[in-house]
DNA sequence: ATAATACTTTAGTCTAGACTAAATAATAGT
DNA sequence: ACTATTATTTAGTCTAGACTAAAGTATTAT
C-alpha cells in the first residue's frame, strides 16, 4: 500500500489532502473536521506522510501538514480537476433544483 | 468503491487497464497474462465496467474489452503520464545498470 | 445431441487495513 | 513538580474485498 493510489483509495485520506491543498494545517484542526477519533487521523496523517504526499513540520507542541504537490506528480493536477469538476457538478444539481422549485411555483 | 480511485486502488486492475488502453482485447486474453484465476480477472472486469472505466463488446463467445478514457476523466492523462514515467524509470535503471557493466569491463 | 470453448457467477476463506479506546510522548503554562 | 494541551502509538476488533475451486451460462463445432 506504498503507492500513491492506494493510499488515495480512502476517501478520508483525500479530505486529509484537499484541506492541506495549499496551505499548512496542525493535526488538530484537521481531526476536528471528522468524525473519527483523533488517532485514526493520526494515523491517516502518517500513511500520508511515509508515501511524502504530504510534508510535516513541528512547531510547539503542534504538527503542521502540508500537500506535497511535487511528489504527487501528475496526480496533483488530476486531482485539483476532480475537485473542480465535483464543485461543477454539485453546483450544477443545485441550480436543476433551483429550476425545478422555479416551474413547480409558475404552475 | 464506487469511485475510480478505489477501482484503481488494486494493481492488476491498473495493470489490465494499461493492456486495454486503446485497443479491444478479450477477457481470456487479458486473464492469461496474470497469475491469478480466470474467475479472478473477470470478477475484476466487471468492477472496472461497473465503475464505467471499460466498455464491453460481445462477440461469439467472447467478450472484448476496452478502456473508456472519456470515463477515466483528467485521471486519463495522469495514469498515461504515470506509466511513461514509470517507464522512463525503468529506462534509466536499465542504463544504468548497462554503464555498470561497462565499467566492470574496463577496470 | 454431445462436447469443447470462453467467460461469469457463486460460496466460502483469508488478509489488509480502518477504526476505537487507552497508553505514551512531548511541549508549554502555573 | 504538576497539569493541561497536542499529538502519536499500541493492542485489539471488525469489515471490505481479493482470491480459489467449482458450478453455471452461452456460444460454436462435430
Amino acid at each position: 500500500m506504498t503507492d500513491a493510489m492506494s493510499i488515495l483509495a480512502d476517501p478520508t485520506r483525500r479530505a486529509i489532502l484537499q484541506m492541506v491543498w495549499g496551505r499548512e494545517l496542525a493535526a488538530g484542526r484537521i481531526a476536528g473536521c471528522f468524525d473519527v477519533t483523533a488517532g485514526a487521523i493520526s494515523q491517516h496523517l502518517a500513511k500520508l506522510r511515509e508515501a511524502g504526499l504530504v510534508r510535516m513540520r513541528r512547531a510547539g507542541r503542534h504538527r503542521f501538514y502540508e500537500a506535497d504537490l511535487e511528489a504527487l506528480g501528475p496526480l496533483a493536477p488530476a486531482l485539483e480537476a476532480m475537485w473542480r469538476s465535483k464543485l461543477d457538478e454539485l453546483r450544477a444539481l443545485a441550480e436543476a433544483e433551483q429550476r425545478a422549485i422555479d416551474k413547480e411555483g409558475a404552475a
